[in-house]
DNA sequence: GGGCACACGC
DNA sequence: GACGTACGTGTGCCCG
């Protein structure tokens, strides 16, 4: 590996954190602006760089070397502040806490420490990259060297290469001296030749390379006054370069072996943030138990490979372990099994277990009990090879995502090591990860599959009664775990696409995207990458010299809320919208499905994410089939191109109406939005008047799209900001809009504040059918952190309590298609609506019970309402 | 390979 | 007063 050492001028970005951020403090009234900006920058340094030599230097005292060649050296400065101060030493402890090595010298300033390990590291092959908020640092510039001088704010850094300092100023980084030997530095009381400022200076040194040449060439000098100052001056101009100097042989007693950097201490630094209340820095923190975890030694297990199988393992309870590698397990292999019973661990190779008998029939009895890990992942892969996996009784994935779905759940391996056992690798550390992945003779691979059904075997009962405690054994066993089944038919099943239509819709793309590119360049005056941000924002702004109404992080923001406003302005911004739109489709949607779309079967088969979302909502990937275009006629049309799989059938789809805001009239009891959604009135009508204090025949358009954009914000759980947005209006317009909703529904108001409550007080918030969701930052003292979790805490329930409902319909739906000898078949779920494709002569079956199913899913306060509608595909189911 | 900007759905 | 504002997925660009 190559090796890297990062040195650090402790005193400059201390300062320079101090000036750039407001003077923050912890709640004992600390200040902590400069610490956290420092941390902010190291943080950054060490994701940037990963160094494997690190040095932070400081300032000794407040006499160095250098007021002996001239006492006034740093006069004048002003008094460090108190604020600042008083800072100092929690960035010692910070420093420790990062386990990098900080330094200070009796007599010597940072900057020489830096400059003398510099050029030791250079000498032994280091590369070495210097921070600093001082521009003289730039003179240690070198092939090896690179120095980032902070330029706004704290993480803004300006790179110094030699290269850059030549572009930049036309000199070499040792001329960096001889610049502050002739002007001078204010900062640091240099004198320097008066009269003499940076233009000079380079204009100098470009023709006398050095000061010392120029002194001996004061004759040459063009200019009067020029050559007087010089003369007089010449001693005040040696003596600056001096000062300016950076020494490179300090008697620094640190050898670079010393200051190695591995990782941070973990523990203290949590600590340490959370003594100065860095709330938002907690999360950013990387594991370092994790790069300990990957080296762990794990003990040795017993476990028999499996040669022959035989009935004699096959007992129950098993756990049952099936290894599939890729994320889309569609066209996937299976790798491996394990199986841990009371008969003992064994592992049975894919070969020996897909050709037996015995096994599939141990597979398919209901009766034999499988424990696993992600039964619609297991069941999905077995199909394959003909085995209705069958009497699985217990999911870990599924488990877990119950008890806490905000632990992201990458493998069994994340989920033990979450319940304390460790005797597991994780996937990326066994089998490598990104192109490094790759699987290992069955000799390797047999321990690690025969660990993961350890695990289970380790942490069923202890998930059990977490689940119990929780009171989420029915959401387990009688919701999440039969719907994964449900799940895995419809992923199974897949959808029919018609090719032939989505080709089409593609030819006549590339022809509109085409014109629409040549009239772009046109009005442009020019060619450029219409899809590149930066180039559009060129453009638009600077070319065509636009209005910028927002910036980014990195640049102009072209995003369409802005050019929107600039519609106006040009008509080039038109074109543009326009191309966004249809390259949209044309990326996403059409290239991005045809290349999903299985060539013998024209089938899509997505995935449904059963245990990722905080609030109980599916996810669907690869492809994503829950946000397929709709509002705009022109992506609609993409529906034409989803069609049944059977010749004659009907695509029928039914959502639910206002499903969120009938569970809130629910859940808050509220008589008026009860009594609303009894009358079968429109909510957002509804809304208009109560906001508004106007009768039903006097609200206008514009009244109603306000309100149901509230509608739409408490729904969501959007803040006065989000409305303000989104109805371009003022935060405090849109603050009012939600004080007015919420006095005209008082008992929502109740349920917002009940809500929040109870969030602090038990630490998390439940939704009907008890699924959890902890808050932990609703108690922060960081105002956004805590908003955020408030908001959460109100509208959690709401939404997962309506994704409880669509998952108890689709369960109820199977049994009763079952029940009723229908052949129709749940193809999707689009969060409040069901897709189904059925033979013609069921449709006036499922019209009747499909509704019924839904609507009566579970029982509210409120009638639930679901819309239907049919027809040859889903783009005529509407 | 990863971060960013943007856009689609609910 | 601020570290940033519903969630989740996918695409292309652009950097290293």
């Amino acid at each position: 590996m190559s090796k890297k050492l990062v040195l650090i001028d402790g005193n400059s970005i201390a300062y320079r954190a101090f000036f750039a951020l407001p003077l923050l403090h912890n709640e004992k009234g600390i200040h902590t602006n400069a610490v956290y900006g420092f941390t902010m920058m190291l943080l950054k340094i060490l994701e940037e760089e990963k160094p494997t030599h690190m040095l932070v230097a400081f300032d000794a005292g407040k006499t160095t070397f250098r007021h002996q060649t001239f006492s006034e050296y740093k006069g004048g400065r002003q008094k460090t502040p108190p604020e600042l101060s008083e800072q100092f030493p929690f960035l010692r402890e910070l420093l420790d806490a990062f386990q990098i090595p900080r330094y200070e010298l009796e007599n010597y300033e940072a900057d020489d420490i830096i400059g003398t390990m510099s050029l030791q590291a250079e000498k032994e092959g280091y590369e070495v990259k210097v921070y600093s908020g001082d521009k003289d640092l730039t003179q240690l510039s070198s092939e090896r060297t690179t120095v980032g001088i902070t330029r706004k704010g704290i993480t803004d850094i300006e790179v110094y290469t030699p290269e850059h300092i030549e572009e930049k100023y036309g000199l070499t980084p040792q001329q960096i001296i001889d610049m502050k030997g002739l002007m001078g530095d204010q900062s640091d009381n240099i004198p320097g030749v008066p009269g003499v400022g940076e233009k000079t200076a380079i204009k100098l040194l470009k023709e006398f390379h050095t000061v010392e040449e120029l002194l001996q060439s004061i004759d040459q000098v063009s200019g009067k006054k020029l050559k007087e100052k010089l003369t007089e001056f010449k001693e005040q101009a040696i003596m600056s370069k001096e000062l300016a100097t950076i020494l490179r042989e300090a008697p620094v007693d640190v050898q670079i072996g010393d200051i190695q950097f591995k990782e941070y201490d973990k523990e203290k630094l949590i600590a340490l943030f959370k003594e100065l209340g860095f709330q938002s820095l907690l999360n950013k923190i990387d594991d370092p138990d994790e790069a300990a975890a990957d080296d762990a030694v794990l003990e040795d297990i017993d476990f028999a490979m499996v040669e022959e199988i035989k009935e004699e393992i096959l007992v129950c309870p098993s756990y049952f372990y099936v290894e599939v590698l890729e994320d889309n397990y569609h066209y996937a292999d299976i790798l491996g099994f394990s199986l841990v019973n009371e008969k003992g661990a064994f592992f049975i190779s894919h070969s020996l277990a897909l050709n037996s008998p015995i096994f599939k029939a141990w597979a398919e009895d209901e009766t034999k009990k499988k424990i696993v890990y992600d039964a619609k992942r297991s069941e999905v892969v077995l199909r394959h090879h003909g085995i209705h996996l069958s009497g699985v009784s217990f999911d870990l994935l599924i488990a877990s995502y119950l008890a806490d779905p905000s632990e992201t759940i990458e493998d069994i391996a994340s989920i033990a090591k979450r319940y304390g056992v460790s005797d597991v690798q994780s996937d990326d550390v066994f089998y490598g990860k990104g192109a490094k992945r790759s699987v290992p003779e069955e000799k390797l691979l047999a321990p690690h599959l025969v660990r993961k059904a350890l695990v289970l075997s380790q942490l069923e009962e202890k998930l059990q009664e977490e689940l119990k405690s929780n009171h989420q054994l029915e959401l387990f066993y009688d919701l999440e775990m039969p719907l994964s089944l449900i799940l895995a038919d419809m992923e199974s099943q897949g959808v029919k696409v018609d090719r032939e239509r989505l080709l089409a819709m593609g030819e006549e793309l590339k022809g509109r995207l085409a014109q629409l590119e040549a009239n772009i360049y046109s009005l442009a005056g020019e060619t450029f990458n219409i899809n590149s941000p930066k180039q559009l924002g060129v453009i638009l702004f600077e070319k065509l010299g636009l209005p910028v109404i927002k910036k980014t992080k990195t640049g102009y923001s072209t995003s369409a809320d802005v050019l929107e406003q600039l519609e106006q302005s040009h008509e080039i911004i038109a074109e543009i919208l326009h191309f966004r739109q249809l390259g949209k489709l044309q990326s996403t949607y059409i290239e991005g499905l045809l290349k999903v779309v299985n060539s013998k079967t024209d089938k899509i088969h997505t995935i449904f994410n059963q245990t990722l979302t905080q609030t109980g909502r599916l996810s669907s990937t690869d492809p994503n089939l829950q946000n397929i275009p709709i509002r705009l006629e022109e992506g609609r049309k993409i529906r034409q191109a989803f069609v049944p799989s059977e010749s004659g059938w009907v695509i029928f789809a039914a959502d639910y109406s206002q499903i969120e805001l009938r569970v809130l009239a629910h859940i808050a009891g509220d008589e008026k939005l009860i009594q609303a959604f009894k009358e079968g009135m429109d909510i957002h009508t509804k809304t208009a008047m109560e906001v508004f204090h106007v009768e039903k025949d006097e609200v206008t358009s514009n009244m109603r799209r306000h309100a149901k954009a509230v509608n739409f914000g408490i729904v969501y759980g959007i803040s006065d900001y989000g409305l303000s947005q989104s109805l371009k209006i003022t935060r405090k317009e849109a603050g009012n809009f939600i004080t007015r909703y919420l006095e005209s529904y008082p008992k929502v108001k109740d349920y917002m504040e009940d809500i929040v409550r109870e969030a602090k007080q038990k630490g998390y918030v439940t939704t009907l059918l008890h699924r959890r969701r902890y808050l932990p930052e609703i108690t922060s003292r960081n105002f956004n952190l805590k908003s955020f979790a408030e908001r959460t805490a109100m509208n959690t329930p709401i939404q997962g309590s309506a994704a409880d409902i669509i998952k108890k319909a689709m369960i109820d739906m199977a049994e009763r298609l079952k029940t009723e000898g229908l052949q129709t078949r749940l193809l999707l779920q689009v969060h409040d609506e069901l897709i189904f494709e059925a033979p013609p002569e069921e449709i006036e079956k499922l019209k009747l019970i499909v509704p019924e199913v839904m609507e009566n899913a579970v029982e509210l306060k409120v009638p639930l309402k679901v819309d239907y509608a049919y027809g040859p595909t889903w783009f005529d189911a509407k």
